[in-house]
DNA sequence: GGCCAATGTGCACACGTGTTCACTAGCTTC
DNA sequence: GAAGCTAGTGAACACGTGTGCACATTGGCC
């Protein structure tokens, strides 16, 4: 019974700038100059103090800064579901184009279930921004965000709650032209594997692939729906496959096409021979040699540089009108069709 | 000229809970004790409070009271590579599971070069714990985190400063298995496909095979080393594979082992009548039949229970020697042997 | 009626910063 | 020498909260 252990879960305390004022000799206020480029500071002293908070290992605490100034350098990542390789590959560049610019994204799996609970205490941070990739039921999510005055961007699916910044890629136009290209081929017998219904991606490319077929006068043989995941897609395409006499599956993403490639070796049909496979968004495993899938590209270089150029925009005038940026997707053709 | 444009890049003001103490016509310290379970509080009164408050849209600032109390609940999650499956995967249930426990996890991904420089920055936060997953130059990174007084988690490599809680998996154990399982089917020519030299995880790898040979009076006939990626085992496999004659072939992960796969296809191997192919990690992807591919579960439920697990402890006694969780693989044998 | 325990409440302090404001010292200019 | 300007500095306030402490009110019990 020394000295503490009346708190216990207290954790050690940090330096804090009136430590390395009266090591130096200052004001704490010179102390917080020193750290503020461009503040008046004799030189010689701004480079004792900053020697001596190297020494002593001080750094100025974020969350009282955040306190008082109108930044708290913390961003929220919502993701839809980790597991997708798409999604894991759009958080890791997200990530490290945040990280520098320094600002910290805070990530959220919204995979299993109620983010809606988690939102709420989430939001008891002042968080600069929130960004929203892909997922389902954003529309809870928009309008919590907007009572707190949290600047949200949304890729992947437009919003419909006003100041909501959007990232969006042209995904009818995108499946439009990959089904001419089939057409062109000579493929006439079209069945479609839709994604999920709650998600937009899903009604937008069927949209695409029946807008083309309309134009060329062809009808959609067959139509089945997954839940974008390989097995997903795996289990569909059997059932599709074991239905109808199709002789092109466009697929609403790459996982599904994989799962559906599978299906394909599973009955015996060879492909591109008996049936063309496609999928949509060029994940990296598309382009492996053993999979050599036509798709096309959803580029995620491209959306990440929206939401970047998007959040530097608000950041500079939050009142502004709400802005929307459109990606133009790539077919790219490989030895499935 | 009306009301602002001083400060032009400012964030819209919050509702402060002296709003809410205004219009409950309560004191702020009532507003306070609303949102803290157990306080004494007239019972009528704290629900009116929280009408107010859901009304108003209040919620108390993170900050503020992180900055008051000791704990911040943020968490820094340092990651090797998002673009690998392993990593992806642990990251979203690492991030899922400290989200119920309402921890929330800034994400920092490795890839691309200097973690050290953000790290400084991230250090500014009192942050409750960094957790660090894989990744090579994590020595640096403890040292900083140790002078911040920030504890620190290591999963998949153990780390020599004091103080830091480690889960590891039992890496020689698990190849050393799998290699007994091959050398008792019948294989006796061996190659290994090892990982980069910087991560843990290759040598303790290598060593299990090696150990479980020798035991066997067997040699290591080949050796090629690659980056833990699909496209890396592919061409270091190919160049194996044309150097030298061996039936089985282990690669110290499942990334790997489906690049060589594909190697073996476009050699005309056949897997497993001419060469055996084994991973390790078990990844989503190991189990599509597509691949089918035998390997060694690395546990991920496992490692991020083990991971929760010492961040309890550490949290309820900071002051505590480090522990250390070892987690045992599971050899799961498909189609490829 | 008087005393005591229990319950409820507001004041004031602490948390660690950034920044405004008044002020000083030193130097130049008339 | 007086006046004015500039660079530099510390005191003080604001940010928004949690909580210890003193105090008020109430009810029960002797």
């Amino acid at each position: 019974m020394t000295d503490t252990s009346k708190k216990p879960p207290t954790r050690p305390r940090r330096v804090t700038a009136k430590t390395v004022a009266d090591l130096a000799g200052v004001s704490r206020s010179a102390v917080s100059r020193a750290f503020t480029p461009g503040a008046y500071l004799d030189s010689e002293k701004r480079r004792r103090i900053l020697q001596i908070a190297a020494d002593t290992g001080y750094q100025p605490n974020a969350l009282a800064a955040g306190l008082k100034g109108g930044q708290s350098n913390l961003v929220a990542v919502f993701v839809g579901d980790m597991r997708s390789p798409y999604d894991a590959a759009f958080v890791g560049q997200l990530t490290r184009r945040l990280i520098g610019m320094r600002k910290w994204p805070i990530l959220v799996d919204q995979a299993n279930g109620q983010p809606e609970a988690a939102l709420d205490d989430l939001l008891r941070f002042p968080l600069d921004a929130l960004i929203l990739r892909g997922g389902s039921m954003s529309q809870q999510i928009v309008e919590r965000c907007a009572r707190f005055n949290v600047s949200t961007i949304s890729s992947g699916r437009p919003v419909e709650g006003r100041g909501v910044d959007t990232v969006c890629c042209r995904n009818a136009d995108g499946l439009h032209r990959l089904t001419e290209v089939l057409v062109q081929r000579g493929y006439r017998r079209f069945g479609f594997l839709n994604g999920p219904s709650e998600f937009y991606s899903s009604s937008r490319r069927r949209a695409g692939v029946l807008q083309a077929l309309t134009k060329a006068r062809l009808p959609l043989v067959a139509e089945a729906r997954g839940d974008y995941s390989v097995e997903g897609g795996h289990s569909a395409a059997v059932e599709l496959l074991n239905q109808h006499r199709i002789d092109a599956l466009i697929c609403a993403n790459d996982a599904m096409a994989i799962g559906a490639l599978a299906a394909a070796q599973a009955l015996s049909l060879d492909v591109p021979g008996d049936l063309a496979v496609t999928g949509f968004d060029d994940i990296d495993m598309a382009g492996w040699p053993i999979f050599n899938l036509t798709t096309v590209r959803n580029p995620i270089d491209q959306a990440v540089d929206a939401i970047i150029h998007l959040l530097d925009l608000r950041q500079a005038s939050p009142k502004k009108a709400p802005d929307r940026i459109d990606i133009d997707p790539v077919v790219i053709e490989r030895g499935t069709h």
